[in-house]
DNA sequence: TTTGCTTGTTGAACTTGTTCAACTCTTTTG
DNA sequence: CAAAAGAGTTGAACAAGTTCAACAAGCAAA
């Protein structure tokens, strides 16, 4: 059944009871993007918060140049939101994409806050998520400044192998933040 | 009182009665640093989380070539932690250094765990906290990505304009990624 | 006040990464 | 299947940022 990854995702995080996260999963709808399809555009609001139980998403901004600045990719077992458009429904930055066909559960905004007051541990729950999340994004940008691009890239090709075999380098190079060209010749100097 | 700024910083993040925050502040200790002094050094596990009253805290990493990494600046109203050393009782991957004589209310991490066992509202308010927290390294990470070091340092000054004064150039392009020479050579060019 | 340490400045040579354009190869779509 | 669109490669010229070294200026401590 598809709950069980979120159950079991949820249970890493917080030991939680089976009636307790059962609750939880209630609250959860299975929705299917097909490729390419938009689960969010920038400028609109998000209604949604998601985990990934299929497929791959990819979450960027676009700048004035036109240039995709991917903030991260959401596989299997990945939660998906745009956490400040979701909550104080402003219009949002980013961009959510299905890069293959693939399945999420999804909660809107009503529920969630229903879900907060009615089970206060959701509360502990995602105070621990978040302050997982906080520690891998400061990690992030120290490995920014201290490393060069072709360091970043081997980092992420082997702390990922799962989802870098999924993307494009284009796609890679949209998270690295350089240029697809210079990922390209970065590569072909490690042959 | 010192414990004024703690109150309205908890206030900002979520409306909790007088007697609420009263007791949330009331496991905070008041504790003061000299200038220069740490009041943690990597490879040493983190006591205490912290917000600060007066003054300014700097939080950085070292890398093997001894480049100085700053992931934030905690002046007044701000809060100090080392989630992940803090949490999970790790070695600690960072420095916090005193820039200035400061004052700062800190909690240790039995009581932290008690607060958070009393009163359930300060799940929420962490999981606010957080939160937020969360959606500022985002956006910080894809200003890295976008703009140009001339652009992230005019950012920066005129985003934290405080703080900014209080520091050395050394001290903003490690915040910034940068070397202390190419800072100088930005603020020459736009003379 | 002198000494020493740290910060900031500048230039030259260098490295890293970008941009643009041209080309190939693959994938998608009608 | 054909056509078009997207992905990857390569080279050349360029821009952004680093490194090193030398020097000046400011600050701290004795």
């Amino acid at each position: 059944m598809s709950y069980d990854l979120l159950q079991q995702n949820i249970k890493k995080n917080l030991n939680l009871s089976p009636t307790e996260i059962d609750s939880i999963c209630g609250y959860f709808k299975p929705y299917s993007f097909k490729k390419k399809e938009f689960l969010l555009t920038q400028g609109s609001i998000c209604k949604f918060e998601g985990f990934v139980i299929e497929g791959c998403f990819r979450v960027f901004t676009l700048d004035k140049k036109g240039n995709e600045n991917t903030l991260y990719f959401a596989a299997k077992d990945w939660w998906l939101m745009d956490i400040d458009s979701f909550m104080n429904q402003t219009a949002s930055d980013l961009n959510i994409q299905a890069l293959e066909d693939s399945k999420v559960l999804l909660i809107n905004r009503q529920d969630k806050i229903a879900l907060y007051e009615s089970l206060p541990m959701v509360e502990k729950l995602f105070r621990i998520m978040f302050q997982k999340g906080l520690v891998s994004w400061q990690r992030r940008l120290v490995r920014n400044h201290c490393f060069t691009a072709k360091e970043r890239y081997f980092h992420f090709i082997q702390t990922y192998p799962d989802i870098s075999s999924k993307l494009t380098d284009k796609q890679i190079a949209g998270y690295l933040g350089i240029s697809h060209e210079f990922l390209s010749k970065i590569k072909k100097s490690e042959k």
